[in-house]
DNA sequence: CGGGATACTGTTCAATAGGTTAGTATGCCG
DNA sequence: CGGCATACTAACCTATTGAACAGTATCCCG
């Protein structure tokens, strides 16, 4: 880990005596389409095998690129995981799902009701989301700090108040609140994360909608009274 | 990743001039007590960083052994991670609990609690034990079957049995028990499994005997009537 | 005490890691 | 068209990776 990061001054480096590149075949330049793909072979790479474990010169393959492309838009690998998070907590916020549908008068178990359902929708959608929260969240590292502090703390004491509300409504279970919001988000994100797993187990797909409805009713049947 | 994994028949070797040893001072052979530093080292290691993400080298260093030392008692990389797991689930196998407490003809339901007192324990005494097994549970790989085949199918059969005679005894909440029991396991092992994030968020620490017990009712008072 | 099995070390190997550098190609604004 | 910022590539550097290997020390059984 943490491999080539201090190193010493290279050599004046030697003469370059560099072939002629032999006519390259049309280079086009579509560097928005470029970063997405990177983005998405990145998200999936650390996903599946956590910061150290995976490699950009992998990613750029899967994006088709070369690493001195990844390297020219994302500077660092760790700028890249974070460019990573950026994308998917922008594109998904769960905090903005309330006024997206209206619900700002509505009840809070009704407004939690909702939250939970698009929760578990994204993790549906977006299964290697967890695995990469997961893999950070263990040891206190400047990267939970930097995702706690820029996203996670914010949902956090969002869906905190939501519980707090629902039980005052004599709608949600009486539970401590902050070890509610992480099973609920533990429930959701539980049959995908482990998809593998889960099928190999029980010969079912998570991902399919009646499965995805099931787990939906599963949690709400769980917090609610 | 995979590195240096298909490699060629390597030279026949140049001549050795190797440096006579110095003195040595006074080699001790304790290879039970060895061999169970690198486990514990590699276990600590897979969990935060993965398969991949894990080094050999900084496994054997963290155990104050060298590699050579290392690879000889475990072969590779992967026999290693093999052995972890072997390690860890004949020392606390949740099937057998039952039989040591002499439960065999309580309720189902009273088994299910002390199952799932055990499993938090288990949990909680060993953190790494489920990040462990998230890193393999998303795809399927070659090691994701083995495990299951050797030890998670048969943990998972006999919870879902017991779920279901708790059920029949209607002590149980009415809900598939296949769901139930990865949400079981999910729950008792979430708090442990992101405990830097958990403690960074809640300011608790998930570890003081308090909040296990919290973490047993909690899922206690989901699981039963 | 002799000798062979077992435990252990230092060195070496090819592959791969993250990252730098020098240079080329493209597109756009004047 | 000229020029210049942006997009992109190949080649290279050094540290580190998993593993093989050859040699040495220790133990134990006869």
């Amino acid at each position: 880990m943490a491999k080539g990061v201090a190193r010493p001054a290279r050599k004046p480096a030697k003469a370059p005596a560099r072939k002629a590149v032999a006519k390259t075949a049309k280079r086009v330049r579509r560097p928005e389409e470029v970063k997405g793909r990177i983005l998405k072979a990145a998200l999936e790479a650390f996903a599946n095998s956590g910061f150290d474990g995976a490699s950009t010169r992998e990613i750029a393959k899967a994006a088709g690129v070369s690493i001195s492309l990844l390297v020219y838009h994302f500077t660092t690998k760790e700028d890249l995981w974070k460019a990573v998070f950026d994308d998917l907590f922008t594109r998904g916020s769960t905090a903005n799902v309330i006024r997206e549908e209206h619900l700002g008068d509505a009840p809070a178990a009704e407004q939690l009701r909702v939250v939970i359902e698009h929760i578990v929708q994204l993790f549906a959608l977006n299964p290697a989301l967890h695995r990469l929260m997961t893999h950070e969240g263990h040891q206190l590292s400047e990267r939970l700090v930097w995702m706690c502090d820029k996203y996670t703390k914010k949902e956090f004491v969002n869906i905190c108040d939501l519980i707090r509300r629902g039980q005052a409504e004599g709608r949600v279970q009486m539970l401590d609140p902050e070890r509610l919001r992480f099973a609920i988000i533990a429930l959701a994100a539980v049959p995908f994360s482990v998809a593998a797993e889960y099928q190999y187990l029980t010969k079912r797909d998570p991902f399919s909608p009646p499965e995805i409805r099931n787990a939906i009713d599963f949690i709400g049947r769980l917090v609610f009274k």
